[in-house]
RNA sequence: GGUCCUGUGGUGUAGGGGUUAACAUGCCAGUCUGUCACACUGGAGAUCGCGGGUCCAAAUCCCGUCGGGACCGCCA
């Protein structure tokens, strides 16, 4: 017999069936036992009184602990007076199929969410077993597959670039070293060379969802020294625009399949709907961003070639208000805050962008300079080694087209979308200057 | 990397020189005619992160150490 999950058990009324999941509540009372079992999909009341004929399953369900787990079989009834989901299971037989410690390390079901945050971490596996996180992951799959969607209607290529490095890709980011062999390698922090190399290789356009490596020891809400990044690439490109529409096409395309798919229990257990953000994301140049935050917010950041996490949150605002948009790109960012391999305008500006959503940046894009000459001097002006770059010079050398393409931190938008306080609740297992357990 | 904050039963907190270390929740046992955040009664559970110092007396004050966090910087 197969187990129904608890989200389908509506279909089964006055039926024989088999559930199975983890005890959630147990209320043992002097007539009657009650056992709230949970699946990930949802939560039923099993029902068992105390009798002659239940006396084996009353037994077992006397010494029940909580979050071990169950196969039931039985039958589903409709009972509108039963608050939760207004039905009842009333099991013929009843096994244990593991049994949990009595005393659990965290409130697994703590509706409070005041348990040490650091301490769910510790005991992850635990922590996941909420409707809210299950929601969270369920989220990123569906985002994960609106983009895919989307790429694959036009024309893109997924790629798996290697993550293992004999130089370091060059992102700005600080990387790890490893022993390989008796050599030293790197691990990847950005599949940025290796897009460009299916550039030269003639893709259209590519993609790539992969884990990125950071050595950067940055205590923030933000980061993690590993993370996934989803990257793209597209070829034949005027400008850093074509980058940013299609992004724009993707992200609203990610919003719509969440709206579509997830909107009722997004409200439930979150609170607030899905905003489909069906507006142009505004795009604003950063000499304007910077005038705008000193005219509006009378705020000066420290830095003048950079915008920092003020002025992210500010434009953010400013967005919403005049724009009533989650989204905004800040586009042709100076050089001395990008990259050597960004495309300068005739103005000296990167013809690149961030785009922020809620006030956190979530993505860097931009043209890449395919000239030779041209890239070689711009990795001169940076200080950068051009022996170690031969490899990568090498790609431009024989024909390769104008591209594009852009990162996007995929976590950081679940971050700001579910409003959590830290990446962490939205990665599966953290990485971070202290953590890489469990 | 810089600045600041924090460590007390399983969990979350209170207590800031002398307490039987308190409260909530969880756990265990019992009572309870169907509960639904069940209710009620009782019980177990803490060498107050670790080491040292001051003091008649330290969870409490001081020094050190270890763990953890927040913000900023760096970036996705």
């Amino acid at each position: 017999m197969k187990t129904i999950y608890m989200k389908d058990l509506a279909n089964y009324y006055n039926q024989e069936i088999e559930i199975s999941g983890f005890v959630d509540k147990i209320r043992d009372l002097q007539y009657v036992q009650f056992v709230i079992v949970r699946d990930s999909t949802g939560k039923v009341q099993v029902t068992i009184e105390k009798n002659d004929i239940n006396q084996a399953m009353n037994e077992l369900v006397s010494h029940l602990t909580k979050e071990s787990t169950i196969t039931a079989k039985g039958i589903i009834y409709d009972r509108p007076n039963v608050k939760l989901r207004g039905m009842e299971f009333v099991p013929s037989s009843f096994d244990i199929t593991s049994v949990s410690e009595e005393q659990l390390p965290i409130d697994v079901l703590d509706y409070t969410n005041a348990t040490d945050k650091e301490l769910r971490l510790d005991y992850r596996f635990l922590d996941l077993r909420t409707e809210r996180n299950y929601l969270i992951f369920k989220a990123q799959t569906l985002c994960e597959m609106a983009m895919r969607e989307y790429w694959l209607e036009n024309d893109f290529i997924e790629i798996h670039s290697p993550k293992i490095l004999g130089t370091a890709s060059e992102s700005g980011a600080e990387v790890f070293k490893m022993d390989y062999f008796g050599k030293t390698v790197y691990l990847a922090q950005s599949p940025q060379f290796y897009k460009q190399m299916a550039m030269a290789a003639g893709f259209n356009n590519v993609f790539e969802i992969a884990p990125v490596f950071r050595a950067e020891n940055s205590h923030t809400a933000y980061h993690a020294t590993e993370f996934t990044s989803v990257d793209c690439e597209i070829s034949w490109i005027k400008s850093h625009h074509d980058v940013m529409d299609m992004e724009e096409a993707f992200c609203k395309r990610m919003l719509l399949k969440l709206k579509t798919e997830i909107d009722d229990d997004y409200k439930r257990l979150f609170n607030k709907e899905i905003n489909l953000n069906d507006v142009p994301f505004p795009r604003i140049s950063f000499a304007d961003c910077k005038r705008i935050i000193q005219e509006k917010y009378h705020y000066t950041g420290e830095k003048a070639h950079d915008i920092d996490r003020r002025e992210e949150e500010l434009i953010g605002i400013y967005a919403k208000k005049t724009f009533k948009s989650d989204f905004v790109f800040v586009t042709e960012y100076p050089f001395a805050a990008r990259p050597f391999y960004h495309m300068l305008d005739e103005n000296g500006l990167t013809k690149s962008f961030d785009l922020l959503y809620c006030g956190v940046e979530i993505t860097t894009g931009a043209q890449r300079e395919h000239r030779l000459d041209i890239l070689k001097k711009q990795a001169v002006e940076k200080g950068l080694p051009l022996e170690s770059l031969e490899f990568y010079f090498n790609f431009f050398k024989y024909g390769v087209p104008p591209h594009g393409g852009l990162g996007f931190g995929l976590t950081r938008f679940l971050m700001k979308l579910f409003d959590t306080e830290s990446i962490r609740e939205v990665t599966l297992l953290y990485r971070g200057p202290n953590r890489v357990n469990p």
